[in-house]
DNA sequence: GCCAACGTTGGC
DNA sequence: GCCAACGTTGGC
């Protein structure tokens, strides 16, 4: 089993969305940066798990634990003209962006915040990728020390 | 709203 | 293939 963070912009999708979702079960699409779908496409399986990563607001950080579902399949949205996600030089015979299903496992209550994680950044968090100064990537390998000690702050 | 960091685009 | 211009991300 392999463990991801996945960033999200609350104001788009949150992760109390998630939990209102239908089987707490969501398509993970609109990703648009090849690094990201490189992961999602080749490694992201199904039976990983996830930490639900708010970005882009008042207090980003981690706010829930999720699984992944169904491993990596062509994002519908890239096909859609009226998706925001629509990418007209995105065929259908020759699929550009990926997405995975991911389904909540619990929220994190309270959220580790960023703050929280950065106070571990020079020992147990050196190598966070999501730590690292201008990182933007939206998916991330997060490894099994890392995300064991994560969850042991909660 | 600002701005540093980074990814993508496109002319050459 | 280079690189300047531009667009986006994301913390603050």
């Amino acid at each position: 089993m392999k463990y991801w963070l996945l960033k999200s912009e609350p104001e788009t999708f949150s992760v109390e969305d998630l939990a209102k979702a239908r089987n707490r079960t969501t398509s993970w699409h609109g990703v648009r940066n090849y690094q990201a779908r490189n992961f999602l496409r080749d490694d992201v399986g199904k039976g990983d798990r996830g930490f639900f990563y708010h970005s882009s607001c008042a207090v980003p950080g981690v706010v829930g634990i999720v699984k992944i579902v169904r491993a990596g399949y062509p994002d519908s949205t890239a096909e859609d003209p009226r998706s925001e996600y629509f990418d007209p030089s995105s065929e259908r015979s020759e699929p550009r962006w990926y997405t995975v299903d991911v389904q909540l496992e619990r929220k994190v209550e309270p959220p580790i915040t960023l703050d929280e994680l950065r106070a571990h950044a020079s020992r147990e968090l050196k190598n966070m990728l999501v730590l690292k100064r201008g990182n933007r990537l939206s998916v991330t390998p997060v490894t099994r020390e890392e995300w064991q000690f994560i969850l042991s702050l909660r």
